[in-house]
DNA sequence: ATCCGCCTCTGAAACGTTTCATTCCGCGTG
DNA sequence: CACGCGGAATGAAACGTTTCAGAGGCGGAT
């Protein structure tokens, strides 16, 4: 592999004169600095980023970890996030949990052995072992989609609680009492707090809530829940998931077991994707500024590296009700 | 930052022995081993990679460079890729193109620069400069989704001429005379290939043939490309589109204007991603392998890096039809 | 003619590892 | 008792950069 002591050989000058026309081109003679990028160019030189970086004592590069690519929502948080980054001329490496926190900490442990600028970090638990290990490391981080105390990081979020009594308190005003509550694992604090404001939301209505919990936040998961759902009697009237994934699952046991939606089971769902639109019944749903959550989380982030003295922020967004044909009453 | 020489002062012992204690530990005395551990966590050092690498010149690192992970067939792409690489030790950060070449260009650049163990790509274009640049740089990598000449590189792919053939021998089929195609950027060459395979299968036939180049390949895409077509005349039976996400697009524009589907219009999809099975009406789609897909590259790849003299591979996989309702006659 | 300042370029140190030849020590064997 | 051997630890070199103090040369000002 040809390195900067090659280019200089062939082009009879200092490794020093050559970093600087790769650096800080203005300072060598432009003679010289034709001469030994032609030299670069005809070698094929690509410079080391590990050495440089080495020296440098810091990297270039972002990490992202979120809970799962398979969510359309998180791609867009991955999207908002890698625009605010280049802007400011930094990769982004995003890499993907799956909610398994054994994949989030070995994760976590590389961007530190990385030497990372900085995590947008989407945890699967705050409590976790793996975060604890992270933060001794020093590397600063931002929590996206979930809220953390000001004292120990900076956190970009959305209200989920309100998310939840949003969406419970459209299903009453729709006319619902049986109402069903499809959640995701425990485990995530935006499905804990979902949770929490339906019941809120329901607390003092004459409305029965029945929850399940599914065993991921995935469409598969989602078509579980839908059949356990049919089997329950008396059987809701309303659901409400936990993400627009379950919802979608939901969907299809329904539209599979000949189950009219919304007539017979109506549906709400949660971060309002792309695809929840274009369902079979379209869907409605919480919406999240996804984009503008990442873009925020690596502008904050951004700022902390800059300037070690600001101190953590935690920024909280509020959700939005999008309603659609599968809810609507007068179908 | 603590660094290996802060350790061995810590637990009087050299550098060389803290290096040992953590790259092999056998070598090193039970007692020596624990209290150098014991010092490690508690400073709580953490190896840095980028001198690591320096060190080893290679890295332990698989790029993976994808044309859009909004589209869900990337994803699953990447979760195959991922699943090998994790099985090798070996970890993998991926990136998105967005289909813009200069996108692609500065992260092959990364990729070289970081002297990354080798890249999976799924190409812009092949005839690029960036990725003639990146040639040069020696990075050994596969292409994902495009075929190669064996001379070149590895590639894994899909035949997509006979994937396009697949979806218009259907649309015969079911007795369609006036179909449509919905087209990617002709710059891709899975665009062009698909192309390629409806213009051979309609050839001598009676069928009439409408090609309407879309801007991308989203679902906003695919709504304007609806639009569009809702406008000729005399408007299609039948439209196929380049991917699921514009024939999502397409379907959204139809039950929008009231076109029935498929009694006024069939719609056959491609990549057969999970959200075709969950559409308003579900899609008929030509499945691809992407898992398999990634995986496969991944495995190309290692095979590749682990023995230079291995020659390139060319796997093609073949793509299959899977019929739901967007297209059944008798609805 | 001398000196000064400026523009270019050079050479060496430093970054944090890994690796390997070498040293050290204690113990069993002859 | 001397010798050798093996296990354990050491110290220094090397990886490819960037940076910085300083050297060299040249032209203009005094």
């Amino acid at each position: 592999m040809v390195g900067i002591k090659d280019v200089a050989k062939a082009a009879g000058v200092s490794i020093g004169t050559v970093s600087n026309v790769v650096n800080r081109p203005h300072v060598v003679a432009a003679a010289t600095r034709t001469r030994v990028l032609s030299v670069i160019e005809e070698l094929g030189y690509v410079r080391d980023e590990s050495a440089r970086q080495l020296r440098a004592g810091r990297s270039r590069v972002l990490g992202l970890l979120v809970l799962d690519l398979g969510n359309p929502f998180f791609v867009d948080v991955a999207r908002g996030a890698e625009q605010a980054a280049h802007a400011e001329g930094l990769n982004i490496i995003t890499c993907n949990s799956g909610q398994r926190s054994d994949v989030e900490a070995s994760y976590l442990a590389m961007f530190a052995e990385q030497r990372v600028r900085g995590v947008l970090l989407s945890p699967v638990a705050t409590s976790g072992e793996a975060l604890r290990a992270f933060r001794r490391s020093g590397t600063p981080y931002v929590l996206v989609d979930r809220k953390a105390p000001e004292s120990e990081a900076s956190s970009v979020s959305v209200d989920d609680v309100a998310g939840g009594a949003l969406a419970a308190r459209h299903l009453l005003e729709t006319g619902h009492h049986r109402i069903a509550f499809v959640n995701g694992p425990a485990i995530l604090a935006q499905c804990r707090d979902r949770e929490r404001g339906v019941r809120t939301a329901l607390a003092g209505s004459a409305a029965e809530l029945t929850v399940l919990e599914a065993g991921g936040l995935d469409v598969a998961s989602g078509r579980d829940a839908g059949a356990r759902l049919l089997g329950t009697s008396p059987r809701p009237t309303a659901v409400f998931c936990a993400n627009d994934l379950l919802a979608l699952g939901v969907l299809q046991a329904m539209v599979g077991a000949g189950v009219r939606v919304p007539g017979e089971m109506a549906i709400v769902g949660y971060d309002d994707i792309e695809f929840a639109g274009a369902a079979a019944v379209p869907l409605t749903s919480v919406r999240q500024p996804a984009r503008r959550l990442g873009r925020t989380a690596a502008e904050l982030l951004l700022a902390e590296t800059a300037d070690p003295e600001t101190g953590h922020r935690a920024v909280v967004f509020t959700p939005e009700l999008v309603v659609r044909e599968s809810t609507r009453a007068g179908r």
